[in-house]
DNA sequence: TTAAACTGCTGAATCGAATCAGCAACGGTC
DNA sequence: GACCGTTGCTGATTCGATTCAGCAGTTTAA
């Protein structure tokens, strides 16, 4: 059958024998208000369904300015399967709220940031949320503040916008809960050293690690600082078992800087867990992969995308709310068994 | 300044001395055409700028059935970083061509497909991407055949609509060059084998090694059959390996059977590459965190993305056009040093 | 001198919905 | 019988663009 053109909402009235109207009312389930007959209201979604009627989203976002459209700007989407995550929760949450999401990467380029944000913006977007694939803060650009909008994994210095984040001081006691409970009282390491200045993940970690650590009584017995990723952390680490430390426990800021350990240790003799617990953050697929696997505190990259968008279309949500997700113990063999 | 309501079409035209239709004329460069006078055009176009004018989307949508928006549909967008690059390309590209990428996860349910098909078509998306994450053959579904659409990193049976993919093929034969550059001439072997029937990837890299490997006159010693993972990889190889066969060169056919492949040659004490040649494909960001780091066949993720919305943006596009992307070499230190 | 052609615009309709302001018809009340 | 309230609808306008058809006024051609 030849596509024929698609049934508009005066087709759908003409078939149910009543005004466009009407027929609105009663699509817009406002029958009851408007009292509108039952016979009449049965009739028109009858139609309704015969003819496959689907509104012109185009026609219903010009009269109303809405669009059912979410716009998610972001230094970058994709960057391993981190802010990909976030995406695919975002993009799950607003179908269950009938949006769909708008992507625009800008990868920090303020003129690009600005450009998508107006792009979107004409396309009457309902919503902004502007991400950042590390935890920081951030300035937020100018056109953000004129439709409503919610901060994922990121905060603005004035906390003018809600916000969504892990929770990365619980993160960093759940990590130091684990090296207790695998009965570690002393030479406990922290390994990384985040470079960023607009981070926060690397020092509230760190807080959260002391705090517990104290808590027991226990203090860390150093920190090696070390680049955020696998080759810097390699290094920064061998050179550091070379000086003659004997690690009993090394917290590691991330997985990558987990890798990097684990390579240091293989070549330093040092097995892993007998000899030396390894724990880190972020809870990333590599984790699982490495043998052995890693225990790692993972960041809760769909929940932090998914809590995002119902925060933005709530309208309760107050300017100034935070969100902190909990970050999720992703258990694996690098922990030293506890001996009894 | 109060936010004051966005300057419309009209409040240009009038600011200018025209009628809205001239106004609209000169906006879309159809001055010459019209016979607009070089006056007229530039009081319109100052007074656009004055008022910082910004055409309405939805009004246009509504009228011209284009909203400058293209639908991408994908089993999963996320899933570690490959999905998410294509992504990435597509999202560019897109910018480039003065639209923007609305995103769908259907996560292989084909009712959310259809939903989220039609809500893009609701939203009147000038065409669709349709992507899967693992190469492969697909069927499309209703919905799709109506707009303009681009298959990503998957083919129809009927090749009754372009696609993008990666060349497959070549890739492989690119993997048996740098393994017979390294001079190898024998006990080479392939290890892995999807379980997937509807997988493209694994064939075809297949047929590319053995194609090349011929070529030289040297035949392949044997396939190992593996999972698509790490676990699985580095089971098999490591009892392959225990059977007495010493290879000198592996040829695996992803990046997380290398690595599985990399903790069994490990474990069984053989060195790579010294003892072993490794060469992979995929070129993840895994490759360049082993050690030693990883030679893999790479997938144009970002590139395959920006292709796909070219040839669905480029009206001369045959629907049975078929692109295949060059797969890059990610040279690592996994490959044996040549002797001289 | 008149018709034709060109120049430089504009009025009004249109896209497909949402919604304000009413309006007939009917029943009940005083 | 005049008035009021309720029920159950609808006509007309609006959102902000695009575009068809046409129209004064001037120039050129025959």
């Amino acid at each position: 059958m030849a596509a024929q053109r698609k049934a508009t909402l005066s087709d759908v009235a003409s078939r149910a024998g009543v005004s466009t109207t009407t027929a609105s009312y009663i699509l817009n389930n406002r029958s009851a208000e408007m009292r509108i007959s039952a016979d009449a209201d049965e009739r028109v979604r009858r139609a309704a369904a015969e003819l496959a009627y689907r509104p012109n989203r185009s026609a219903q976002s010009l009269r109303t300015r809405r669009s059912g459209t979410i716009g998610l700007i972001s230094d970058s989407v994709a960057s391993g399967q981190y802010g990909s995550r976030m995406l695919t929760g975002a993009s799950a949450a607003a179908r269950a709220l009938d949006h769909l999401v708008v992507i625009g990467e800008t990868e920090g380029d303020p003129v690009l940031e600005a450009q998508l944000i107006e792009e979107m913006t004409d396309r009457q977007v309902d919503g902004f949320i502007y991400a950042t694939l590390v935890t920081s803060e951030v300035v937020i650009p100018e056109g953000l503040r004129e439709t409503r909008s919610v901060l994922l994994n990121c905060v603005d210095r004035e906390r003018t916008l809600p916000a969504v984040l892990p929770d990365e001081v619980a993160g960093g006691r759940t990590a130091a809960e684990v090296v207790l409970g695998a009965g570690h009282t002393k030479d406990i390491y922290l390994i990384g050293h985040d470079p960023n200045p607009h981070a926060l993940a690397g020092p509230l970690r760190m807080e959260g690690v002391t705090a517990r650590l104290a808590e027991a009584g226990v203090e860390l017995a150093g920190v090696v600082p070390s680049g955020w990723s696998v080759l810097p952390a390699y290094e920064a680490v061998l050179s550091w078992l070379r000086t003659g430390v004997r690690p009993e426990a090394v917290i590691c800021l991330n997985d990558r800087i987990a890798l990097g350990a684990y390579e240091a240790l293989a070549d330093h003799g040092l097995a892993v867990p007998e000899e030396v617990t390894v724990v880190s953050f972020d809870g990333s697929t590599l984790a699982s992969w490495l043998r052995p696997s890693l225990t790692s505190v993972s960041l809760p990259y769909v929940e932090l995308g998914a809590t995002a968008v119902r925060m933005l279309m709530d309208p309760a949500t107050p300017p100034d709310a935070i969100d902190r997700l909990e970050m999720p113990l992703l258990a694996g063999d690098s922990v030293r068994p506890t001996t009894r």
